[in-house]
DNA sequence: CGGCGTTTTGAGCCAGCTCAACTGCTGTGG
DNA sequence: CCACAGCAGTTGAGCTGGCTCAAAACGCCG
């Protein structure tokens, strides 16, 4: 927890909360935190539960306070793509559209912080800084969205499995780091969706990261990967 | 031309302007706009031009007046990807970040409206519906973005192929069409860059279709699409 | 221990790639 | 006016990376 000399003046929910600090809610005086806070409600999701489906109506948006959330598409025979992939304390929605146009669905546990679509629209209008903190977050999104279009569309799969770890292990963890350990937040099936590829691709890739020590496999989900930096050069 | 009002008020240089209807133009007030004006040059460029590239430093923001721009990313060994399309009136260019991530590079022959990025961002500061204007823009490329992700990581060349032809056709031509005939703005290459195939892969899948009667080519640049939703159903 | 979902491994196939040749258009110069 | 060089696009033949289908191995929980 950090440090805030406001924290008499906020409402209890928020005191601890990431999204105060980093995400959007840091746009917000106390006193609208309170009014935002009184139409909130924490909730936590098991891995798997949608959150949002591709066509539902947009009544609320939410904070992700822990856990991933993974936004997908879908085509009428069934594949799916996964677009995108959400950390604390990341804003969800999709602001001024009807409907959100992708599936958002607990990758992970995963708790969030919802609140009605119209206090955040009466809060936008009334509070610039809002929107220009949504306008960070959306160019953050876009630049990681470009990103993933030159993996998806011109990678390997072992350069995309790379560049999937590889991601995961610097969104997980603190900067700056030179080797990590951490558990997996998705399925085999995820990650494939996420790279274009199938499932088995996916897993003979990892097998082979792993034969060539840039990985290690402790447990099924558990990874640690000694050097950073080797992993980066296998993404292309 | 639209009818216009404030015409007497507006700049010489932007009393005809798309930008000032559809673009990021439409939210300032005349005054601000010839503040604008003062600092702003029309250019036009050949294709092939580079805008701006990946790693270049940003110094001015511009509305793409005509013609098309294309965005892509390279990886070290000189794979491409084409990350994006942006036709007129969209406002290019990364705000609040150092370097643009992407290559800007004139597809067809383009005119562009560039400003220096200081003079957008003290207009940013004064005017929160200039921000909201970005905003929006932000996130329609980002659903375009993830649109585009499904195409690459899910469909067949030829579900791509058809896919291409169904953005540029809906993109250059005013809505609720049923038939349509246009000139290619980008080249084969081009477009095997924005699908990740190659151009020999794009070249057959337009036979194919052609053979097909989906399309007819009547000059090789110059499509007719007889009927859009016979395309749209070819793109999965 | 047995059942179930996830992951790995194996074997064969095919969509899309590579390499190479050809076509057709356009501009240039003799 | 033709020759020809240069570039964009097409076509062909063969190869291969990643897919498909099938089965085995590995947890994990009751």
């Amino acid at each position: 927890m950090r440090k805030d000399i406001h924290n008499s003046d906020v409402p209890r929910l928020c005191v601890s909360c990431e999204a105060r600090h980093r995400g959007i809610c840091g746009a917000l005086n106390p006193e609208e935190l309170v009014t935002l806070a009184r139409h909130t409600s924490k909730a936590r999701h098991e891995p798997g539960r949608q959150l949002i489906g591709e066509t539902d109506e947009i009544s609320s948006y939410a904070n992700v306070m822990r856990g991933v959330v993974k936004l997908s598409k879908m085509l009428e025979d069934g594949r799916q793509q996964v677009v995108g992939l959400q950390f604390a304390p990341d804003f969800m929605g999709r602001p001024f559209a009807e409907s959100s146009a992708v599936t958002a669905e607990a990758a992970s546990e995963v708790e969030t912080c919802s609140f009605p679509k119209s206090a955040l629209e009466t809060l936008i209008s009334q509070n610039p800084d809002l929107e220009h903190r949504l306008l960070q977050q959306t160019l953050k999104e876009l630049d990681e969205a470009r990103d993933w279009m030159l993996t998806l569309g011109r990678k390997t799969a072992a350069e995309k499995v790379a560049s999937f770890l590889y991601l995961i292990a610097t969104h997980l963890e603190p900067e700056d780091i030179v080797s990590t350990s951490f558990t997996l937040p998705v399925t085999r099936a995820d990650i494939a969706d996420f790279l274009g590829l199938t499932i088995e691709t996916v897993s003979r890739q990892i097998t082979k990261l792993r034969a060539e020590n840039v990985i290690e496999i402790v447990a099924n989900r558990q990874v640690t990967i000694p050097d950073l930096k080797k992993l980066h050069h296998r993404c292309g």
